[in-house]
DNA sequence: TCGCGATCTTGATATAGATCAATGCCGGCG
DNA sequence: CGCCGGCATTGATCTATATCAAGATCGCGA
């Protein structure tokens, strides 16, 4: 049941049997039907959820109810939690699953009991932090001034498979265009080549 | 010298005298004409700069040559090398002074040393990565989806310090809008109130 | 203190993308 | 097996913002 997320973890460190078992202790294991929601259960402050199978999203919905996707979360992915986001936004947060899903839960307890206890854990869950943080700079630059095209070739390019096993309407709410823009987009395309 | 870092990190725990020589040893101070840019010198990894006087900017300028600001970062701020950008990135990333400035930098074996010997610096860190990360989870969804008016008025409400102190028009690239677009929302409000 | 370059303003036009509306399509549910 | 509801496509407009082009104004440096 842990597996993907041994696997996960040894590409980034070594793990002893003692760091699974640790590892084993504090996260927990859920499944989610298709279109089910991953809920903030009790006062658990969770710090995120590993996808061990499936394919997860979360996204928010603004004042005019409109939903935006922040995130695409498949297999071998962590999707975290909005632990702080700004208390006085007026949009809701939600993560749910796109396909039928396992996920791994952990809470800050456990966090920082691995943060403490599994060598190796901290320095790269700390990678993990910084290379996300770049991937939002370039994300926001690419908002604001690259073209809906652009964008749509950036993220094909740089996502095939999330590209390719999402619908299209929520590739356009992850690209911030609305569906009509991105078929005539990809109607365009075709024909080009 | 290193007064204004101590009493920011005081702010988020306690720091006692040998965590200050520490801190001291692992930083080294820096003045920054107006104009001027924080280079990366050498080959030492930075981590960032703490900006103890003055006003700094980060931005990227892309491959049509026009300049997207990052990030402002006025007194008691983190500027972020951008450690680990996508390499095959196009864009070509600076910092340079808005004023006259004195920054204190940090590399990557000086916050090694901190994370490990100063109690507190760690969780510190961490609670500012996390914050920060969803700072731009909530620029990222502006930027896709409010109008240039809302991006100006929330900006104008979150930062109004910044917002008074940048020329418009690094103000209208940060929001990803021409300066001639920001001059004529502003004469719109102007005339509204 | 003067003058010139940088910054800001204002106007006219162009355009990417949104919105509104209709039609077609296909896949799961009864 | 057939029908219905979400999803994608296509077309016709509309609108926000970019772009291009002059001025106006400000402020710094010689």
């Amino acid at each position: 049941m842990y597996e993907p997320l041994f696997d996960y973890l040894e590409q980034r460190f070594p793990l002893s049997d003692d760091d699974k078992a640790a590892i084993a202790s504090v996260v927990s294991h859920r499944t989610l039907k298709k279109g089910e929601f991953l809920l903030r259960e009790g006062d658990t402050a969770r710090v995120g959820a590993f996808v061990a199978k499936g394919f997860l999203r979360s996204y928010v919905i603004d004042n005019k109810g409109k939903e935006h996707i922040i995130q695409f979360a498949p297999e071998n992915w962590w999707v975290s939690d909005k632990s702080g986001m700004n208390p006085d936004t007026t949009a809701s947060f939600f993560i749910d699953a796109i396909e039928e899903s396992e996920v791994l839960l952990m809470d800050l307890t456990g966090h920082l009991t691995l943060m403490d206890k599994v060598p190796g854990y901290a320095k790269s869950f700390q990678a993990g932090i910084q290379k996300r943080a770049t991937a939002k700079d370039t994300r926001i630059i690419n908002s604001l001034t690259a073209t809906a095209e652009e964008r749509y070739d950036d993220f094909i390019k740089t996502y095939p498979s999330i590209a390719a096993r999402v619908p299209q309407h929520m590739l356009a709410s992850y690209l911030g265009i609305t569906p009509e823009t991105l078929s005539r987009i990809r109607k365009l395309q075709s024909r080009k080549r």
